[in-house]
DNA sequence: GATTATATAGTGTGACACACACTATAGCAA
DNA sequence: TTGCTATAGTGTGTGTCACACTATATAATC
């Protein structure tokens, strides 16, 4: 059995959910797809084209984001926003992730709650 | 489409890969199943039977650890603890782990990359 | 002494997100 | 006209976790 195998696909499990974070908050500013990619992947968040293609149509299907196609430039671009509603999610979703950020620090630094 | 179904499939996402985490840390001293759910919980991890037993096994399966029966009490338990392999794995997840807490806090905090 | 609760460990199945590989198009460079 | 890049997408499989359920042996209750 190979270890970096293990090891990558323990962090692919690691890296989920928290997609929708980055993604939800980025498009606090609306973006389109190919651009939010480079902006993530400035941020030390590697998503690709067939990652984040699926995962903003599925948001926009929940009513987390919206999109409004740009076709003034040479080539159409799809922008994406986040919704009231997606803020609304975000902003619990933030709030978990805290906590959960705070429990798994606790008991990866070995600290004991008596 | 029910928001707070929306935000607890997220939430399930989130925790994803962060068991593996916290199973590997609290087993660096030999313990067994039914007792570490109860201590997971205790720290504000709540991980049920059908989850973490499975968990076990598999982890076991990939040499993160090793397991034994102790028979000596009432009923026969088994005890489960990180091997050298899962301390390496932990060690190098536990690193990345923290990588990607760095990048969504600034991400989720708004900050820009210039 | 029969019944129920609890400690302990497990199985089987399905949903769903993500990665991988691939398609599609239109403009621009060689 | 060949190919590169910007832009957006689809189809499929893998694997983790939740939900519902099984199994057993001891301790408690009536």
């Amino acid at each position: 059995m190979d270890k970096d195998k293990i090891i990558s696909d323990f962090i692919l499990e690691l890296r989920r959910g928290t997609l929708i974070l980055c993604v939800l908050a980025k498009l606090q500013e609306p973006t389109y797809g190919y651009s939010l990619i480079a902006e993530l992947a400035n941020t030390g968040i590697a998503i690709e084209a067939n990652t984040l293609y699926p995962l903003l149509r599925r948001l926009e299907g929940q009513g987390l984001l919206d999109s409004a196609w740009n076709t003034e430039g040479a080539k159409p671009r799809k922008y994406y926003q986040t919704t009231a509603f997606g803020q609304e999610v975000l902003s619990v979703l933030k709030t978990h992730w805290q906590a959960t950020a705070d429990n798994l620090n606790t008991i990866l630094e070995g600290k004991d709650h008596d």
